[in-house]
DNA sequence: CATGAATGAGAATTCATTCAT
DNA sequence: TATGAATGAATTCTCATTCAT
């Protein structure tokens, strides 16, 4: 079975060289910019050989879009083990940016782009399960404000307006920077801005729970 | 001159037709779906008409991106009034969310969509100027801020820090809901999830403020 | 108004050379090599330029299929006058055969060619009407028919099982003509070939009837 | 040489199951709808394999083309047994047209699609006798109608006018049938009409013939 | 001022065919 | 024998832009 599996993992790379060079041309040029051919030319195949791996253009930006959430997912594991709740927000925070500054165009797509709906749209009729990969990392934060309520911070909030007023809050951080609004703060000042933005949060609207809580 | 002013008005009236046309084909079907023909049939000139009031599609964009900037700072104008800086703060983040809710075009152009850099960063170079218009509503926010920092709020935060924040919890929230990120939250709780999430905003970040002043 | 006049002629005069273009190549190559590309090319315009006159594809093949219908009905004008209903019918039969000689490529398109249907059975239901333009076609046969039953002849016979014998004997003719499964019958000699064939059915067909009714 | 009959065989039954499946397709999708893809897919083979056993696409159809002449030719040889001439010549009608409905891929592909000239073409350059193989079927017409001219009818008439016009009817009658331009006869009477045009050629074209010999 | 006509460049996609393995 | 991988050449169609009138 070796020359199977070998096949077959070859196939899987191809499939992800694809997948990055797209992302990759989506990070250079937007993704209205993204094409069949301009993917082929940088992998030096031809256009033909992308549809040996991949249904046409939509089921590149939709796998693009799954793996994201995908990955999302992944990262946010990593801090399920932080067992008070209120550390473990703020490290909830902290990691929702620096997954979204250190891959830009899967954010992007995520949670930026426009173009991706039509396809999605489509697909959740049939399957109904399109935005339950994204809802699992939203339920992930509302379960988190959730055991905070528990710890007794947030008492008066409704669950859901304190899990969009953060979610905004890293959002608007991420995507201002990604889609390059900040040319006010030069480039190297603004990793320090990000860390500031969050502490601002940390202090303002954690800690004050806290404090109330007392 | 009597003349010569007419046909200026003329051309100018012309030039907004085709601009408002634009917008409103911008929030019908999105922006990558604009195209000139569409905007010619709806003025019902022909395509090549509306190269003589702007050199290209770029342009057009490029004022559009202008026009929202000089909208926003209309906007702005209102709260000036407003005595009270902690209220006034209160107030300029209510009105840039109603502003961008009201004006998902212009906002999205402005904050939100990658296209018309291109243009913008070309003339850039030219003038200069171009952020300046979108520096003029930053610094207004700062400003305010600094306000609240003389009536004693923020003390210990850098006025950058705290207008970033700030801004990205508004930019998020109502960027969240343009790009139609909020399918969680039933179309008709949104209005209601916004207005909570800026009390929210209001009660954990400003009002902590207040009472550490105190 | 000349002007606008002109214009209008020569935008009608641009959308027959399109057709013809098309026909020609239609006869030359073969339905399903029809391209835009060929057309333009043969044409000497640019492929984008068709659809300056054409929505699409489908609307020049439709508009052909229509034309070539509009065409038969004319020439089927012409035996209206003859009296004799017996006499009128061989003429019937007589002027079929010679539209589809003259204008192999249109009979080609209205009677045998398999492709053109998509879109016209998509017209069926929007307008129910694009097959009523060859049922006109139809009917006179029919009527033609039922007067040489008045008259005396088929006495016995259904009309619809006469107009079909007699509508399959004369494209059967032409159909083995212009689908070139004569091969056996030298080309100098089909002409004639076809003339006896008339002959023949007029004989053994219509005299019969005529001899009937006696 | 068991061995190398067995892979004969073999070498055959793959050709048959190629050009079943291309049948089958040919049926289901129309003719300028086959790719040798998807006859690969229903094969379950690679599209590569069909190339050990075709030369090319063109082969395929020449094949099947050929086969459909074979098929038309053992079906003929059933009536050859009837002796009355007249009886026979109706037999031979009626058998050629259950011939072509129940078999209308290969009647398409022998007497009305266009398509497989290009290569029968060459191929007559070669070996001349491409068409021979289908000239048998028409030379038994021939004799057919010989032997009913020597039995005393037909006798004023040309053996190939003769053998031409019956030819007509009845490939009029199967491929206004098989080309659908029969939709203003509901689908379920069509069968009755193709048996009542046979009745009414008989009635007045043989019989007439009879009548007049007596 | 306005436009009808035209187009070059480029988009997604399909298919018969080849070839190294 | 069989095939996986690859592709060149086509296809239809769209769009921003130009230019003579």
């Amino acid at each position: 079975m070796g020359i199977k599996e070998r096949k077959e993992l070859e196939k899987q790379e191809m499939r992800t060289l694809i997948l990055d060079t797209a992302m990759k041309l989506f990070l250079e040029k937007g993704f209205e910019n993204i094409t069949l051919r301009h993917i082929a030319e940088k992998i030096e195949y031809s256009p033909a050989t992308i549809y040996l791996y991949f249904k046409d253009k939509d089921e590149i930006i939709y796998t693009l879009h799954r793996e994201g959430f995908e990955k999302l997912y992944g990262w946010q594991q990593k801090i399920l083990t932080i067992k008070d709740p209120l550390k473990r927000l703020h490290k909830h925070a902290e990691m929702y940016v620096s997954f979204a500054l250190e891959n830009p165009e899967y954010y992007d797509l995520m949670f930026i782009e426009r173009a991706p709906f039509k396809k999605i749209k489509e697909m959740k009729c049939k399957d109904g399960m399109n935005w339950e990969i994204g809802m699992r990392s939203y339920d992930l934060l509302r379960k988190n404000i959730e055991d905070c309520k528990k710890a007794g911070v947030f008492q008066n909030t409704n669950i859901d307006v304190a899990a969009f007023s953060l979610w905004s809050f890293v959002h608007g951080i991420v995507s201002l920077i990604i889609r390059e609004r900040c040319s006010m703060f030069p480039e190297e000042q603004r990793h320090d801005l990000v860390k500031c933005a969050l502490d601002f949060m940390q202090e303002n609207i954690l800690l004050t729970g806290l404090k109330k809580r007392s």
